[in-house]
RNA sequence: CGGGCUAUAGUAUACCGGUAGUACGCGUCCAUGGGGUGGAUGUAGACCGGGUUCGAUUCCCGGUAGCCCGACCA
């Protein structure tokens, strides 16, 4: 992609209605814009970096067996009604030209369970386990930090569907499992924790991932030998009895919320009627688990944890480009355009996404919108490198600089994740 | 939803009951060319409605929007 061409621009100054960090640098970056309180358009750079993320997840989901599919935004209300979900004040709610009511979904439990009742019968057609990312809507009483907690936001909800109550545990250690597996591969796994929180009804925990930041919302005791937390909410002796966990080995942190598993049991499958027949006949509620992940907010939870005074700095994983190739050129046509055209061609033979900034500026500045934009390895052209063919490669995290030869940057697997 | 603060150019900000200023951006020109370069010149603005007043962007009221604190938050 040439820098030239991209409609978004870079900002020097943040806005000043923006106070949390993730906003004020993803705007700054051209990564979002703000449409309202809670409600961001993701434009070109931010689209690519959210993909990035979503890919993560969808590999992740995909490799526990979880099949995706796309509900409806719109939800009927009849099935809220059943589970008495439709009273709830994150409704966003229209009506229809008809008549009646409709809601724009927060998450879909209902939605996924109604479906799931047309699909199954025998416990033949169990277990499976359906997830999708797609726009959810809340209407939030006071939306804050920047993309964190948002009136609209991404979504990744898997649901999953058992026999028996044994089933639903195995899988769920297993979707456990692999959102530690998302968080470590985003480039925020040291710092987050599975935290034991309220459970509801059916078991006696949930389990959040938390990320330890000073831009979260949630107060949890971190017990760093047990690699474990526990949300305030929940914090009392028989919990650190039950977790074999003591008091003042505890420290207390907060946290953003990055993920949140839940045992969900037959809260909804018994009052919408999901049910199969068991091997001598029986009917039997199916036993269900739900596991969420909010990509815009993990995104914007990468940016809390790990730009700096500079501007954002993205891990490869989720990186919009691999390559930033700045070339110092004076004139579209001298010699170190033409080196700087040459390896930008190259790079897109060879599969390296690459962005390059063949913009008619001043070093300075492209440095400066570089750093803002945190791709991860910088390749700069200048007078030398065209000259000596060793171009010169900066680490935005380390700022660490190495010299590279044409062979040496193409062989270079920028893109690993 | 309770409390507080705010609303001026594309962005960030001044001042003012009587012609709204600056910086960045954007356009043009000259110089410059490895960390937001220097100069010249042009461009563009008072959230909406009502009230007070000779006159309101400024004061008052209402609305709308934004932010902060709290409450809320599968």
């Amino acid at each position: 992609m040439r820098q030239s061409r991209i409609f978004t621009r870079t900002r020097r100054e943040a806005p000043a209605d923006e106070v949390s960090k993730n906003a004020r640098l993803l705007v700054r970056a051209g990564f979002v814009h703000k449409e309202m309180a809670g409600v961001y358009s993701y434009l070109p750079l931010g689209l690519r970096t959210l993909g990035k993320i979503v890919g993560i997840i969808r590999e992740e989901m995909d490799a526990i067996g979880g099949q995706e599919l796309v509900m409806s935004s719109l939800q009927d209300p009849e099935i809220w009604k059943a589970t008495d979900r439709w009273e709830q004040d994150v409704w966003f709610k229209t009506s229809l030209k008809a008549g009646g009511d409709i809601g724009f979904g927060w998450t879909q439990e209902e939605a996924i369970t109604r479906i799931a009742s047309q699909q199954v019968s025998s416990y033949r057609d169990l277990p499976f386990a359906a997830y999708q990312i797609q726009t959810k809507f809340r209407n939030e009483e006071r939306a804050k930090s920047g993309i964190m907690r948002g009136r609209e936001f991404l979504m990744k909800d898997l649901y999953s569907f058992h026999a028996s109550q044994e089933d639903l545990d195995a899988f769920y250690e297993r979707a456990k499992d692999a959102y530690a597996r998302v968080f470590a591969r985003v480039g925020i796994g040291a710092q987050t924790f599975v935290t034991f929180a309220s459970g509801g009804a059916f078991s006696k925990y949930s389990h959040e991932f938390q990320t330890l930041s000073s831009a979260g919302e949630d107060t949890i005791y971190v017990s760093r030998e047990k690699g474990l937390a526990i949300n305030s909410e929940v914090l009392n002796d028989d919990v650190l009895a039950d977790l074999g966990v003591s008091r003042d080995t505890l420290e207390e942190q907060t946290a953003i919320e990055v993920g949140n598993i839940f045992k969900l049991g037959t809260r909804f499958s018994e009052p919408l009627g999901l049910s199969y027949k068991d091997e001598f006949g029986a009917a039997k509620p199916v036993v269900m688990g739900c596991y969420g992940i909010g990509p815009t907010r993990l995104m914007g939870t990468i940016v809390e944890l790990l730009s700096d005074e500079k501007g954002l700095v993205w891990p490869k994983s989720v990186a919009p480009f691999a390559v930033h190739l700045v070339s110092l050129a004076r004139d579209a046509g001298d010699e170190v355009a033409r080196a700087s055209d040459a390896l930008y061609e190259d790079l897109q033979k060879a599969g390296v996404e690459s962005l390059y900034d063949d913009r008619d500026l001043r070093a300075g500045e492209k440095f400066a919108d570089g750093d803002l934009l945190g791709i991860p390895t910088r390749i700069v052209v200048g007078k030398d490198a065209a000259a000596t063919g060793t171009f010169e490669a900066v680490d935005r995290a380390t700022g660490v600089v190495s010299k590279l030869s044409r062979e040496d940057i193409l062989k270079s697997n920028f893109n690993t994740k």
